[in-house]
DNA sequence: CTTGACATACTTGTATGGTAGAGGCCATCA
DNA sequence: TGATGGCCTCTACCATACAAGTATGTCAAG
């Protein structure tokens, strides 16, 4: 059969999570899981995520699987079909546009506010993060370094005294995380990124909105930019649209 | 007892909505069903909304209405709390500035960029949505001139060049939805909104980005400036915090 | 009158059973 | 050989039942 298989064979990473009962929900605890390795491309798209099968391996009933899939769904990363099945979506040329855009708008109007509201308390802790992350570098801990790079972004934001924005969009920039975590692993992208984040820092501490604004728009276009060799590294991770 | 008491009881307004089988799932026919007449303001914040009582109302198992609360609570109309209950949530004013922020940001950066492709079909529409507009206004029908109001916004977004950006945002403008009906019934404001669109307009149709940037913020300020009113007229819509 | 314990009637969370529809497989037939 | 129709499996979806936690009403003791 040459037609190609749409839905590739359902194959969970490693063994179950830790059932740990700490408050949270089961659901909640499998919307995790699975949020977090489809993000972090362990989850290949157009695999199945078959309720059954997902019972199976996290040893629960349908019910609390059948909500995080739907949750999965409602934030754009699964794909469910009636009566059909449960697949991992590949990631949206199109989507990515969309999110960018915003996350573009959003974050360099705090940028803005951060900067007329800047203190020597935000300066430290952000070049605190910086050093955090030549450490990382150092040692390459990919996942720590993309988690300091969030910290330094989500610094950036609530200095900007309206709270909790960064978190409100979340679901907005999950698509493009994808893509960010495949940059990280395919590339050696990681020193670009430090020294972007060094001239955002240097503007920031210097108060100089325009080359502020000016280095952070150029930091966040570099997904978009590098967008083309990241898609030509790993094509299966992309819907394939004209 | 002159203790609060933080559930009031549900009162569902209508009788139940049609059971048509088109197509969409039943809890996506609930989920619509409550979540338009949250953000119409027909069901009133604090309400209790038991999952057992609206099994009752929509004639229909657990499992649909509970998938349609989940849906409301991510989406911020509704909060569940564990083995005590669903309740519809306050409004909440942190959030307004948020999704206010939000929603400037990119709508702005939207209009710059319709702004630079426009054409002459663009303006014509938004011409002919402002003309209906101004019927919708002699003939007082509120609810139309809301959905003409998010057409005319849809269409600029819609010319930016990157599409589904305003659908990406509905969740986050959700509780904004929620205060712009409060207005538009506690208020005579629609007169002043079309005089605002029509500056909008005009800036468009003229190609003066500037001044189209400046009227759109000003129009989509007004909420938050009318905010205080708002909450003044109708305070049981929203949480009481300092 | 206040206060504490207990029974009860709620609530959401989880587990399991049943149903209709979509797609693959294979035998049957032209 | 190629096409077609029926069967059969798998799916998500809906209905029902059970479990566990919370608020409340009652009642007795201080």
């Amino acid at each position: 059969m040459t037609t190609a298989n749409q839905r590739e064979e359902l194959t969970i990473p490693d063994l179950e999570p830790p059932r740990l009962d700490n408050g949270s929900s089961i659901s909640q605890q499998i919307y995790d899981y699975l949020s977090s390795n489809v993000i972090e491309g362990k989850l290949l798209p157009r695999t199945a995520l078959s309720e059954n099968k997902l019972c199976e391996f996290f040893s629960v009933s349908r019910q609390p699987v059948r909500e995080a899939l739907l949750r999965l769904s409602a934030a754009g990363l699964v794909a469910v079909y009636s009566q059909r099945g449960s697949f991992v979506r590949p990631i949206s040329l199109s989507g990515l546009k969309r999110a960018q855009l915003i996350r573009e708008s959003v974050e360099i109007e705090l940028l803005r506010l951060a900067i007329t509201h800047r203190t020597p308390e935000f300066v430290a802790k952000l070049r605190a993060e910086l050093s955090l992350q030549k450490t990382y570098q150092e040692h390459l801990q990919i996942e720590q370094f993309y988690h300091s790079d969030e910290n330094f972004h989500r610094i950036i934001s609530d200095q900007s005294g309206v709270s909790g924005v960064f978190d409100a969009l979340k679901d907005i920039k999950l698509n493009l995380d994808r893509v960010r975590h495949l940059e990280l692993v395919t590339h050696e992208s990681i020193g670009i990124l430090i020294e972007q984040h060094e001239s955002i820092f240097k503007a920031i501490r210097d108060g100089d909105r325009r080359r502020a604004e000016r280095a952070m728009r150029n930091h966040l276009r570099r997904v978009l930019s590098e967008l083309d060799s990241i898609v030509a590294a790993a094509p299966e991770f992309f819907e394939k649209e004209p």
